[in-house]
DNA sequence: TTTTTTTGTAACAAGGTTGTAACCTGTCCC
DNA sequence: GGGACAGGTTACAACCTTGTTACAAAAAAA
């Protein structure tokens, strides 16, 4: 964590702050149950949070290269996110990470 | 995320709280790098973040059955920290998450 | 005409979180 | 007596983050 140079930090804290947002890593988890792009509302429902925060994440990730935003000229508007390939890379991670939480909460009950 | 059981939910929901909190993820990596029990200054020393942070997270770690303490009648004090069982089975998907996080901080230098 | 839908944004108050600085315990050493 | 050390705790101000509410737009349905 400290033993490196100055800008490699900076990144690594900037990712780990992203991460560590709330709602951050079940968005990222539900994207990447289902392979195929996602709608906002979608989203939103699943992760169940406010609309503002799941727009702030969205954001977010986008503005770090993890999602893509695609909005269409219907009506009303749609909106699909779909994790980038880099994001994917993230995934096994991420599923052995929520198996860990899923098995401990089950055995807390 | 929404499609389960109210307790489990609350669970769930309790430790994706406590694994975004500030400096939580860190914290686990650099134990885990470490199979030895490790003493207060030095994880401190390794995340680089103030007491009183470092003190709070390790507290919460403890509550949640994360983390061991024990301390030591020297002097001056000497106290360890040591994760337990159900932590280190968290260490797989850590390592790859910091692995994926390492290397993404480096492509974008 | 009014309502409904989707995907947001803006403002704001309430509450949560952080670091800093000061302090504490207990013993050894000068 | 006065440090120094490890490992914290406390108080507090500053900052950050959250949800709520209101609003938007455009067309179709009631």
């Amino acid at each position: 964590m400290q033993s490196m140079c100055e800008s490699a930090k900076a990144h690594v804290d900037d990712l780990l702050v992203l991460l560590s947002k709330s709602k951050m890593l079940s968005i990222l988890y539900v994207m990447n149950c289902d392979p195929d792009p996602m709608r906002f509302s979608e989203i939103k429902k699943r992760v169940d949070s406010s609309s503002t925060t799941v727009a702030r994440r969205l954001g977010e990730l986008e503005a770090h290269g993890l999602v893509t935003r695609t909005a269409y000229a219907t009506v009303p508007a749609t909106v699909e996110y779909a994790l980038t390939r880099d994001a994917i890379a993230l995934q096994p991670s991420l599923e052995s990470m929520f198996e860990w939480v899923l098995n401990r909460a089950d055995s807390s009950l």
